[in-house]
DNA sequence: CCCTGATTCGC
DNA sequence: GCGAATCAGG
């Protein structure tokens, strides 16, 4: 796969988002996570609290003078780079899991009337209004508002169908590493998939492998089919 | 163990 | 430029 325009497009808005590398390497598919992270930071769009970076600020911690880690030598005690990027500055959404809800700071009284001074000056400027087309009422010079908070990060998968599958695994749940092996009929309220672990390689788990692939045994000497996924031709 | 992002470096 | 391997924290 390759980087086009839309797969860097969603890329980026995903990673603003605040999806995880993981959830926009499954979203795009045919990348790994680390291709998504790495394509991220040569796209420039780094940052998004890192669990391995939280320090900062580190006095020259004392470390044993570790050999040369992995492979070829470090470029040695590199000055840290000024790392010359703070353009969009935007402010950062909150991290994951952090529910902010930018309220729109609930004004006990409209700022109508009392930011029509400019601060630092005495002087009340001009209260200049009009209507616009529909019936807003523009805004008069020295009144800007504050600006519009930045719509808080969506889950792209919030909300569970219902609550007797809310610990099952769905659709939605499936990614590579847990069983796909269907449970119950699909439609029903309470259809999944088996949700285990899988057997690596498989798209099921070991029991559903041995469901799934099943050794062709000579004419003749066939046993009955095994049920089929979804228990077979639905039965009423 | 699982997850996360950061970094390195051979390709 | 790409991304696997690796690192390192939660």
């Amino acid at each position: 796969m390759s980087w086009t325009e839309e797969r860097i497009a969603k890329l980026t808005k995903m990673w603003e988002g605040g999806s995880t590398a993981s959830q926009i390497a499954e979203e795009l598919g045919g990348v790994s996570r680390n291709a998504v992270i790495g394509k991220a930071h040569r796209l420039g769009l780094k940052s998004r609290p890192s669990p391995v970076k939280a320090n900062e600020a580190k006095p020259a911690k004392a470390k044993e003078p570790a050999p040369a880690p992995r492979k070829a030598a470090p470029a040695a005690a590199a000055p840290a780079a000024p790392a010359p990027q703070a353009k969009a500055a935007l402010p950062r959404p909150e991290p994951r899991g952090t529910a902010p809800a930018p309220k729109p700071a609930a004004n006990p009284k409209p700022s109508t009337e009392n930011s029509q001074p400019l601060p630092g000056r005495g002087e009340p400027m001009p209260r200049i209004h009009s209507v616009g087309p529909g019936g807003f009422v523009r805004q008069g010079p020295g009144e800007q508002q504050a600006p519009i908070p930045p719509a808080p990060p969506r889950r792209r998968v919030p909300a569970k169908p219902s609550p007797e599958v809310a610990d099952k695994t769905h659709l939605l749940d499936l990614n590579d590493r847990v069983c796909r092996w269907p449970m119950g009929h699909p439609g029903e309220a309470d259809f999944h998939f088996c949700g285990e672990k899988v057997n690596p390689g498989f798209p099921y788990c070991v029991e559903h492998c041995g469901r799934a692939y099943q050794a062709q045994l000579p004419r003749g000497a066939r046993r009955p089919p095994p049920p089929l996924p979804f228990g077979g031709p639905r039965v009423r």
